[in-house]
DNA sequence: TTGTACGCGTTATCAG
DNA sequence: CTGATAACGCGTACAA
């Protein structure tokens, strides 16, 4: 139905390498053919065909990006920063939904890898080792964006969770807290449950202030409910907890929820501060004091370094990029 | 570097139509052969290229859907809803963010057209002429989702936002209230404004409320902070305004902040309905009355009417999915 | 049951 | 300046 490059080299009356070279910048042809050829591109409608061109030229124009969770702001805002460096650059991207699964994750590398994508971005998600050596065999630019791997020598996009934890808890140890309690999301998370939990260990040690891990709460997870009820529980375990460092947004969210339902005012009694900054941060009663990563520019971040990676043919550097504590209301001085 | 079909073929001895047909499930070989041909594909880690296929097949098993923006869990839970009904059937998703703008619309109308995508979602974007005639031309499958078309004959899925509206305000009737505001987005959008607008003044004349247009602020946009500002507009053209619908959560989130800054409570003074049932509606203090969308399935509506007109090569009926009020703490009887 | 050969729409390398 | 023609990797009608 569409018409080919076929079509217009008939009804321009040249070849089909002359519109190819027009197509494409190239040089060789009069100003004149060239004329003829752009009219008559015009009149057809005609739009080159992407796969054909793929096919040939190994090159697909195409970016992956896997997620683990479709939901969140944190997954927005990455996209559009990944989209924006793509779109830029005429790339465009596919978007996959591990939901955390090995296969699926596996799957969808093969379709990526099928698909001939020029490069993907693993975000949030540990690295496992066989979707390593299965990327490593199909040799495809990969960078990981809001995680990093250890074992495995691959471009990374991130902030450092262990400052930032360690700065948020050192944000609530400046205000004069010392009984400060953690949520902690999920130890097993080795990206956003781990490192945070150490940075929070390591600044209440740094500072002379006793650990006792069962101001821990290891809530299983980063949202709402979880905050609320792991909450619930660091309150039996500790009463005397005047701050609290939550390892998300959602998690703050849903401890102040769980205060303001028990009648404990935030921060008065206590300070709260959480971790993304997430849209509602700014929206909560009180409004979150909160640790940000940016993750509009981290997106576009990672999408240049593969843009990159593909040009250069080289690896590029790992970048740190910076976290910054936004102060707002949900954290007081201890009085 | 990647092995192709010509490398396993001639790898096992045979011909590389043998392979093909053992890839496809076809028919005409010895299981024998099969077997030998499977080990080899095993040994090679070979895996067909996608690019050529959909060269030969007109098929890429792509679909691209278009958003206006990309923040919101209106967008991941409609991405999150596409993705599945795609992956599902072997397809995957570009995502393109057109930003409401025309000329970038087209660019990337122009890009998924050039990369044969199988079919077309365009959400929550009104449909413009040049846009349509350009799909036309180009002839890809095209839905509409949580949009639709009077002009032109696409199939869409949406909820029927009049009749939403109309119920919600009229939730508010029944409550008691009688001075009702409405903030309503933005009237010159015609998918999310209008249509919400109409419903409220047709509420209320079927119940024979006084239509005062002075009730209706116009916010300009559907975020937080019109929704703060809007509310304050509200109060100083109308004092005794007992309830409000907002168009939008974020709308209504953004009054209930207005108002808790102002020292008004929610609901005990003034009711507020919202429209969306964001994340964060379950999570605002109180926690937000409004209408719900079923956003994700919505998204796996849509992707699956794409792929069964590819499929059946016929136009699907369009999909009005049900609303629903979601009750929770904003809205009170009127005393 | 199997193989040959052509075509999908491009790009690029040759000649002319 | 321009035009054949060989790839790219695969599917498939046609032969064998």
């Amino acid at each position: 139905m569409a018409s080919t490059i076929k079509d217009v080299a008939k009804k321009a009356n040249v070849s089909i390498a002359t519109v190819s070279r027009i197509l494409n910048g190239q040089k060789g042809y009069s100003s004149n053919t060239k004329g003829r050829v752009l009219e008559v591109i015009e009149e057809l409608g005609y739009h080159p065909n992407a796969v054909a061109r793929g096919l040939i030229s190994k090159r697909t124009h195409t970016i992956g990006v896997l997620f683990p969770y479709l939901s969140g702001s944190l997954v927005t805002d990455l996209l559009r920063g990944i989209e924006k460096a793509a779109s830029a650059k005429g790339s465009s991207v596919i978007v996959c939904h591990t939901e955390s699964d090995e296969e699926k994750t596996m799957k969808y590398l093969q379709l990526l890898g099928e698909k001939r994508v020029d490069g993907i971005i693993y975000t949030s998600q540990f690295l496992k080792e066989e979707h390593y050596q299965f990327l490593n065999k199909i040799n495809v630019p990969i960078v990981l964006l809001s995680s990093k791997s250890d074992k495995f020598p691959i471009p990374y996009v991130k902030v450092d969770d262990f400052k930032a934890a360690y700065s948020a808890t050192e944000y609530l140890i400046n205000k004069g807290h010392v009984n400060i309690g953690m949520l902690s999301g999920s130890e097993k998370d080795r990206i956003a449950g781990k490192p945070r939990m150490d940075g929070f260990l390591k600044a209440l040690e740094s500072n002379n202030l006793p650990l006792d891990k069962k101001n821990i709460i290891d809530t299983g997870g980063f949202g709402f409910d979880k905050g609320a009820v792991g909450f619930e529980k660091l309150l039996k375990v500790n009463h005397g907890v005047t701050a609290v460092f939550a390892a998300s947004d959602e998690l703050a969210i849903g401890a102040m929820f769980a205060a303001y339902q028990r009648g404990i005012s935030v921060p008065d009694e206590i300070s709260i501060i959480g971790y993304d900054n997430i849209n509602y941060a700014n929206l909560s009663v009180p409004a979150l004091t909160t640790v940000q990563q940016p993750f509009v520019e981290m997106g576009e971040m990672a999408g240049n370094m593969i843009l990159d990676m593909l040009e250069t043919n080289t690896i590029p550097k790992s970048q740190i990029v910076q976290h910054e504590i936004i102060e707002r209301l949900s954290v007081k001085e201890r009085s």
